[in-house]
RNA sequence: GGGUGUUUAGCUCAGUUGGGAGAGCGACGGCCUUACAAGCCGUAGGUCGCAGGUUCGACCCCUGCAACACCCACCA
């Protein structure tokens, strides 16, 4: 063990402290290399989702990673070859921006220092900061194998995505087309659907007056065809108006021609189903190079596709003089103000329509005429979708199957080429006279399609979207296409862990490629979590400066820290003073520290399934509270074991073997929660045993046991070896969420039991069949509870201070009732602080007392000065009445003879015993009550 | 427009085949009881979103509605 763990347990301080522990630990871990997969187990492999090179830790992988941590320390301890698979994503556009802001910043424009020297610059920026995250994932205690960290533009990994595109195209797969395309002229360059965001904005709907031509006039006799649009500048692109062919009211216009004013381009009127008769005037203009419907009505009527737009969405010189060169947004102020001085401008409605977004950009999208590389997805779904039809894969809650699927059964092809720099540059080459030969390098592209070896080829300029080297991940980071070792023993892997965000963007796909090129599916099981919120149920967002950073909850930080982090380089300074305000209102002492274990419990407490987290500031601080509660149980049993004696004889008390039989349930509840992924169900009965049966009771039940001289040095033996053996299991069993706090109380635990290991982290995972489970022991403990609870209450109500002992009456119950009070007579003593006790017979005189009911058994204390009659009486009270109306509903429900006819027989037998107890228990309460009431005369 | 999720105590959330509504935090009262005041003991608090239906019996199953959140979608 290395120097500085092995504090000594008479030294151990009063509350814990995680950051004496947490970062040595973990450099420990990782320098005897415990993360990589070991043993001779079954292979058990979790992927990361790589993040991005360029990010920073935030709470949605801090939750992501906790809740993978927690299943891969589990596995590992349960003796499986375990691997979690890490690396980090190129993540192209961001980090292009990224790298792009900083330049110029410094003046550096990316056009003027060139491709190449930019990706010299990309890379450098990732040597300097892309160890960034790792070593912040590292501080969350994921265990993840460092030796075998990717990076999606690693050489290997390069092979494996031009090896995938290679193939894909030679099967036909993947194909270059001019199209529509999502086209962000901020980025310049084209985008997939999945990139795309629609929102809800205000805008307006314009409309237009076309002059009818040859002499065509509509009904209403005028001369003109009116257009409504929310897009005036596309206008200039017109080839067509077209109306519904089943619409009366232009019958006998279709066929017909208009003007397009400000162009003065002769367009026809034609009839098409798109149109909706009962929008607007019902007629459409038609702009089928910037429009994706219109492209599709075009595309029907032989229409001419006239772009307007450069790339940066400026007017090109497909229009008038006038308008080129004018942005989209003048073009639009322009086009409107001249129609309106030709009066050709009709009304103008404000109107509510959706307008796409880049995801990264956030400019408008524009559908764009361009030459891209796309997939064709319908052959790689459909075995995707069989695959999850027929269970091979599962999700986790099951209803994202559906989300799944009606994505998947309506796939468009996918566009993959970006006009970017930073990323893997298509691997296509050109010659002379454009045509096009897919090879992996140049000389590849001339062995491939013999050509004469001084053919001159020249590489496309492309590079390929993020998510198409992602997709790759499950097989490409396991050595893939080389037949690796890793790939046999670990894919499938087992549990992909991911929020909802991205199961379109990489989820599916991983899914269609892995099949594809490996046969086999990529993992058994996706577990889809929610997304992180503030305490508003906000989405967190730097914009929003409500973003928390894990590393804050971990260490703590100040209030005007916290400012100066989240008011710092702000895409909207402005914004500043208002997040400022907030930050202060809601963090006004700043954060505390709360250590690794404690936030990361909280978020599998919080995992529960199918929503997203709130994350509660409240909480982390009460499972904070819970890491110390560990801590101060563990110094309580390190104090009073130190003469514990491993192989003396031992007897086992009744408390000893209810805790046995307890601990025998906690491994089940705890293995049942994390087979069906329900880490909130983990976290509560892994809080529930340790803080109210083990802390609350046992230790509290240990105490008399252990420290009265009547006691046999056996019995003391049995308890001292309980509290071990017990404290030190649920540590095991509590590892996988907190790794720290209890690797550091096993090293103090185990040894008392002759256990030594360099870590808990390769120790077994506690089985359930190691602890006995004995229903009398429960029986009499739970008995015992409940007599101390009912001396609580009284205690409690009349305000007894609790170092005043109270005597203490028995009476009624049974030969069990007494036999339970001989074997517990110390315990009650000293947990209720019993002066004496002593039993009365069935028959005798009481002195007034306050009573507590255990079933039959009436657990008395004299009112002997110590208790008000008139309280007491207020008390019992509330007990009657509880008990009278319980009494009520189940007397109806009894009286009710489709009840009794219709029920299962052991439900109305319940029923009827509930009904006697209560009759009996109301019996003696009134009985007390009048007592009561005669003494108060 | 289609779909999904949510609605339970003041707050954050559990509630596993329909059979006596729970936890944590907060509130209130009492305790520095030799592991822990980051603690201990006790108490109060809910017509389980609304309206119907099925059933002997509904937080749970069915229908409708409402509010909120999210996803998908081409209505100019």
């Amino acid at each position: 063990m290395p120097a500085g763990r092995s504090t000594r347990p008479n030294t151990m301080d009063s509350s814990f402290d995680p950051h004496a522990i947490e970062q040595d630990l973990y450099r420990h871990w990782e320098q005897e290399n415990y993360f990589a997969p070991s043993g001779n187990g079954e292979g058990y492999c979790v992927l990361i989702p790589p993040p991005n090179v360029t990010g920073t830790l935030h709470m949605g992988h801090a939750f992501n990673q906790t809740l993978m941590d927690t299943l891969i320390r589990y596995q590992r301890m349960k003796g499986k070859r375990t691997l979690w698979q890490t690396g980090t994503d190129h993540a192209g556009i961001a980090t292009q921006m990224l790298v792009e802001r900083q330049l110029n910043e410094q003046g550096i424009q990316r056009d003027a220092l060139g491709r190449e020297a930019f990706i010299e610059k990309v890379w450098e920026w990732r040597e300097q900061s892309g160890g960034t995250i790792n070593q912040q994932i590292r501080r969350m205690g994921s265990s993840l194998d460092w030796s075998r960290d990717r990076f999606t533009m690693d050489d290997a990994y390069a092979e494996a995505v031009l090896e995938v595109f290679e193939r894909l195209y030679d099967e036909g797969l993947i194909y270059k087309g001019q199209r529509l395309v999502n086209w962000d002229p901020q980025l310049r360059t084209a985008i997939s659907d999945l990139e795309v965001e629609n929102h809800d904005e205000q805008g307006h709907l314009w409309h237009f007056h076309y002059p009818l031509l040859d002499d065509l006039t509509t009904k209403d006799g005028a001369a003109v065809l009116t257009v409504a649009t929310t897009r005036p500048e596309t206008m200039l692109g017109d080839t067509a108006v077209a109306v519904h062919p089943d619409d009366e009211r232009y019958a006998h216009l279709v066929g017909g021609f208009v003007n397009l004013p400000l162009v003065d381009r002769r367009i026809p009127i034609i009839a098409d189903e798109y149109v909706d008769m009962e929008f607007g005037t019902g007629c459409v203009k038609i702009t089928p190079a910037h429009d994706f419907n219109d492209n599709e009505v075009g595309a029907r009527h032989d229409l001419p596709l006239i772009n307007i737009f450069t790339t940066d969405a400026a007017i090109n010189d497909n229009a008038p003089a006038q308008y080129q060169g004018m942005s989209r947004e003048e073009a639009r102020k322009a086009v409107v103000a001249d129609l309106d001085a030709l009066d050709l401008l009709g009304e103008v409605k404000d109107h509510a329509l959706m307008v796409p977004r880049g995801d990264r950009s956030g400019a408008i999208i524009e559908p764009f005429l361009t030459d891209q590389w796309f997939v064709e997805m319908t052959p790689l779904a459909k075995p995707a979708i069989e695959a999850v039809e027929n269970g091979d894969i599962k999700f986790v809650p099951k209803q994202y199957e559906n989300v799944y699927f009606s994505w998947m059964r309506d796939i468009q092809d996918w566009t993959i080429s970006r006009q970017q720099w930073w990323g893997h540059q298509i691997p296509a080459y050109y010659d002379a006279q454009g045509n096009v030969y897919v090879a992996k390098s140049a000389d590849a592209a001339r062995a491939k399609y013999n050509l004469p070896a001084d053919t001159a080829l020249t590489q496309d300029t492309d590079v390929l979207e993020t998510w198409f080297s992602s997709a790759l991940w499950p097989f490409a980071t396991l050595g893939w296409p080389d037949e690796t070792v890793e790939l046999d023993q670990f894919l499938p892997t087992d549990t992909l862990i991911t929020g909802h965000d991205i199961i379109f963007f990489w989820v599916a796909r991983m899914i269609m490629m892995t099949l594809h090129f490996t046969d086999r599916i990529p993992f058994h099981t996706v577990y889809v979590h929610g997304l992180v919120r503030d305490g508003e149920g906000n989405k967190m967002s730097k914009t929003k400066g409500n973003g928390l950073d894990p590393l804050d909850f971990i260490d703590g930080i100040s209030l005007d820290e916290l400012v100066t982090k989240r008011t710092s380089n702000l895409t909207q300074p402005q914004l500043a003073p208002k997040i400022e305000k907030a930050t202060r209102k809601d963090f006004p002492d700043g954060i505390p520290s709360y250590g690794t274990d404690a936030l990361r419990f909280t978020f599998c407490a919080l995992a529960t399934t199918g929503r997203d987290v709130k994350f509660d500031l409240n909480r982390i601080e009460g499972y904070r509270n819970f890491c110390n509660k560990l801590w101060n149980a563990t110094k309580f049993v390190l104090m009073n074991t130190e003469d514990f004696v491993p192989d003396a004889t031992a007897e086992l008390s009744t408390v000893d073997r209810w805790m046995l039989s307890k601990t025998h349930q906690l491994i089940k509840d705890a293995e049942y929660a994390l087979a069906t992924y329900r880490f909130d169900i983990f976290a509560s009965a892994v809080y529930e045993f340790a803080w109210h049966e083990y802390c609350d009771w046992y230790v509290e039940l240990s105490k008399p046991l252990l420290w009265d001289d009547t006691i046999s040095a056996a019995e003391k033996q049995g308890t001292r070896r309980t509290l071990l053996e017990v404290l030190e299991t649920l540590l095991r069993v509590v590892h996988p969420v907190m790794p720290f706090i209890t690797e550091t109380l096993w090293h103090q635990v185990a040894p008392r039991l002759q256990v030594t290991h360099d870590t808990i982290m390769l120790q077994e995972y506690p089985q359930a069949g190691e602890f006995t489970e004995d229903n009398d022991a429960v029986a009499q403990i739970e008995w015992l509870k409940q007599i101390i609870s009912g001396l609580r209450n009284i205690r409690g109500e009349a305000n007894i201070k609790p170092n005043q002992s109270i005597p203490l009456l028995l009476q009624g119950g049974g030969d069990g009732d007494r036999n339970r009070s001989v074997a517990t007579a110390s315990m009650l003593q000293r947990l209720a602080n019993v002066s004496e006790f002593s039993w009365l017979e069935d028959d005798a005189e009481s002195p007034p007392h306050a009573l507590a009911l255990v079933g039959d058994l009436k657990v008395m204390v004299p009112l002997a000065g110590l208790i008000d009659a008139t309280a007491e009486r207020n008390r019992l009270d509330k007990e009657l009445n509880k008990a009278q109306q319980d009494l009520q509903r189940i007397e109806k429900k009894l009286g009710n003879q489709n009840f009794v006819a219709k029920a299962p027989v052991e439900v109305v037998e319940k029923e009827r015993d509930k009904a006697t107890d209560l009759q009996s228990r109301i019996a003696t309460l009134t009985d007390q009550m009048t007592k009561l009431a005669e003494l108060a005369e």
